[in-house]
DNA sequence: GCCGACAAGTAGGCTTGCTACGCATGAAGG
DNA sequence: CCTTCATGCGTAGCAAGCCTACTTGTCGGC
């Protein structure tokens, strides 16, 4: 799949997953290819600024620590993060029905459920 | 709804408009509006380009016509439209199912399913 | 005569994600 | 010892996609 089509939601994504705990970067990208499936695996240029553009947003706040004298950075979601989150839930949920009222209706007599 | 949100699906959904019936530009917008109770109200300067890219693709066909003196410029459904109608249906369920494992899931008990 | 609904279109800009790099450490294998 | 791979962070530049704002033109009502 391609993950282009991610399209504004990424955001949303990186936060559900930071709701389960903090991560760092390379840990996110990797819980999102595990619980996708291996269907979500995104490249570090992706993943990076968006952290960097959801810390400048104040929906996550890092820091750092070293681990095998490699460091690290951890993101956590903060409030607003989490406030954000909920609103981006919603949003997809907007968003899914709307469209899928016009690509999942109509599916061809035949088709699996 | 910011139908910004969008990105990358607005060709599926003007096939699927599409695909009950042939409409003019003008008409698809208003059609998108009416399906999706006033949601998705998009600007001419979003439906024209993406009704050009579509026609270049050979996934839609175009044909001009006169009433009361204003031209209209009538889309239909090609058969490869048709057939990209089909994969972007796949692809929607794809990506849906994808984001919502991250985004449907989680919701705190008592919410409505 | 003017304004609003109908009908089509373009130009330019902004956001967003991707590709392709670069840098550094630690463990494993030759 | 040296190379390679997995871990870990990051930037620069590009391409795609949609929006804002504008233009052109007809018809009907005031």
């Amino acid at each position: 799949m391609k993950a282009q089509a991610l399209h504004g939601h990424l955001d949303a994504l990186l936060l559900a997953v930071l709701e389960q705990g903090s991560l760092h970067g390379y840990a996110i990208i990797e819980s999102l290819r595990n619980r996708s499936d291996g269907q979500l695996d995104l490249p570090t240029g992706t993943i990076y600024p968006a952290l960097r553009r959801l810390e400048r947003a104040g929906h996550v706040a890092s820091s750092w620590s070293t681990v095998n004298g490699r460091e690290r950075r951890t993101y956590r979601l903060t409030d607003a993060g989490r406030q954000a989150l909920a609103g981006e839930r919603s949003g997809w949920r907007e968003f899914s029905s709307t469209v899928g009222r016009f690509l999942d209706a109509d599916i061809p007599p035949g088709a699996p459920a």
